[in-house]
DNA sequence: ACCGCCACCCAAAGCGCTTTGGGAGAGTTT
DNA sequence: AAACTCTCCCAAAGCGCTTTGGGTGGCGGT
């Protein structure tokens, strides 16, 4: 079933029954009821492609998803932060496409959208410091959002990031206010912007209470278990060990705990844990009482804002870029307490 | 730059150089590389809408994946799933169109995807156990592979499935061996066809060994963390524990094993655990020594075999249903050890 | 010299929609 | 009654491609 068909069958023009249906004023009430429910009816939907061609609009938006070969990873957060964005794009009646794209051919996968243009409007994830997509999305001139931003980049572009210096202070703070000295921090792969600026909140929080900070407490990667497990497994069995960690991710903090519990210690008591949380669904950071202090902040929720400020992008081109830096919840959970006296 | 601007610089007809670009014989080599040259040197990509409109076909799979509102989850499986997907249909020049859909209008998410003719297939996800959606993609005609299957379901469609029910029936045989006979079942939601099937495994291993077994001991949620944690304190708390745990995912293994370390007891020696591990990329089961005594069936590979399966059936609709079984591996870890003793 | 056959190329129709530019008829002013 | 003004509706063009149904010129065969 088709506009032409439609129409026929109702004894219109095209004109008159696309009219009814988008709303048009040009038709008079009684006909855009009866052209409404005879569309209901006959089961008719108008062809995307078609509508698309017509009106330059493809009422879909793209998830661009770096998928680096080298680690073969999709990033666990992704599924969440969709969610959420999909719950607004569904409401205005958008498609989600999206595009898993190795890292070296990114620009072309961008270029892609949008001459061949599949998309109205793009979500960019995982910026790096120094983001070439950045510039490359700004020169294509298609609306875009990241999701996060890149420390090294000043030219203006819209963003909603979680304020990740701050949270991870936050959180390196009150390790120190438990008199907690040496505290490792487990983060995310530091030329990723995030992990780059939680890294730095750490810094700060340390020297400003005159801790030198040690890099052999500091590591880098991808914020699996195992990593988590690794890495504090080997810092607990050097000569000095730390008695508090720092987590970039629920996931790493879960490999950590195991690393903890294997040597017989108890999380908690002998070491504190304190990790980043992004409220994902299958992974929630316990019930009532909190499994791991944390820093919490629904990455589905941030999926819900960048898409509605992408469709606003959208739907007037010409507005300022926009930003939104959302704050990170502190929970108190039974991982942590005061720094062991030895 | 589009095709007309693209002929007329070349002094050729918009069919001769759709023909040079889409490789048909009608053309001289020489010119079909002129052709080739002046489309990269300008930049030509063909609008997606336009080609798709006048040949039929989206270049573009769906993947509609219901999100119960209730528990506001995304499966965390389905970012690998997707990933494996994904590197299949790039080769082949597809798109990926997601679908969020909430359980209460999934058929006119399908009725949608079809009449706006946004696809050529779907790729189906989380069958139940007389899934309605395999009668009505049927109905729709529309090409589709149902990741999964529908144990009520007997007409015929194309699937590709883990064997499930064998898969723990393996790891209830295993525990069974090392003489337990207080085996408890985490489960995933059993109106789910895949947990289905594992409870058909687990119950069959344990009446052939003549053990009755216990509703107290078998339970089928969303599988999170905290419910495997929540489960394994209950059941560790009665008066007649289990001594061995099968569970339906890591996820919910890492719960389980949280409880037993909270009671003070060790995983492998007092309590064993064995769980279906979906290989997903973030949550590696251990590196040399997995953690876990599991089944292992990588999802990012099924992934790639339905997408496969799929572009198959598009490629040519005559075909018959295909499917697939693929079993899982039984991988030996630490988690699992002899019966104790009383 | 004529015919037929390729090899190459082209004009135009068509995919299913939106949108421009009217146009007919009823009602209102003057 | 003529001149406007609305209100509703329509025909046709256009979005950027593919594809049908030729056309043209060169070559070999008779």
């Amino acid at each position: 079933m088709n506009l032409k068909e439609l129409s026929r069958h109702l004894n219109l023009s095209q004109t008159t029954v696309s009219r009814a249906l988008n709303g048009y004023p040009e038709v008079s009430e009684a006909t855009r009821k009866r052209v409404q429910e005879a569309a209901h009816a006959l089961n008719y939907r108008p062809n995307a492609r078609a509508k698309g061609l017509a009106t330059g609009r493809a009422h879909a938006i793209g998830h661009v998803i770096p998928v680096s070969n080298q680690h073969e990873m999709v990033n666990p957060v992704f599924g969440d932060f969709i969610a959420g964005a999909g719950s607004t794009y569904a409401q205005r009646g958008y498609e989600i496409v999206i595009s898993l794209v190795d890292d070296s051919q990114e620009e072309e996968a961008y270029r892609n959208l949008r001459t061949r243009g599949s998309v109205d409007g793009i979500i960019m994830h995982g910026p790096r410091m120094d983001d070439p997509r950045i510039p490359l999305l700004t020169e294509l001139g298609l609306p875009f959002v990241v999701h996060g931003r890149a420390s090294d980049i000043n030219m203006p572009y819209s963003w909603l990031d979680m304020n990740n210096a701050r949270a991870i202070r936050r959180a390196t703070d009150f390790l120190l206010d438990l008199n907690h000295r040496r505290i490792a921090l487990i983060n995310g792969l530091e030329h990723m912007d995030f992990a780059h600026r939680r890294r730095e909140g750490y810094l700060a929080a340390l020297t400003d209470r005159g801790v030198t900070p040690d890099p052999e407490l500091m590591r880098g990667e991808e914020m699996t278990e195992i990593y988590g497990y690794r890495s504090a497994r080997d810092m607990l069995a050097t000569d000095d060990p730390p008695t508090a960690f720092v987590v970039s991710s629920m996931m790493t903090a879960i490999g950590v705990r195991r690393a903890i519990h294997e040597i017989g210690r108890v999380m908690g008591r002998d070491v504190s844990v304190i990790t980043h949380d992004d409220d994902l669904s299958y992974l929630k950071n316990g019930e009532n009482i909190p499994i791991f202090t944390a820093t919490r902040s629904s990455v589905r929720q941030a999926g819900v804002l960048a898409a509605e400020m992408l469709l606003r992008l959208i739907d007037d081109p010409g507005q300022e870029p926009q930003h939104r830096l959302l704050e990170a919840e502190l929970i108190i959970g039974t991982s942590t307490g005061p720094a062991p006296t030895r």
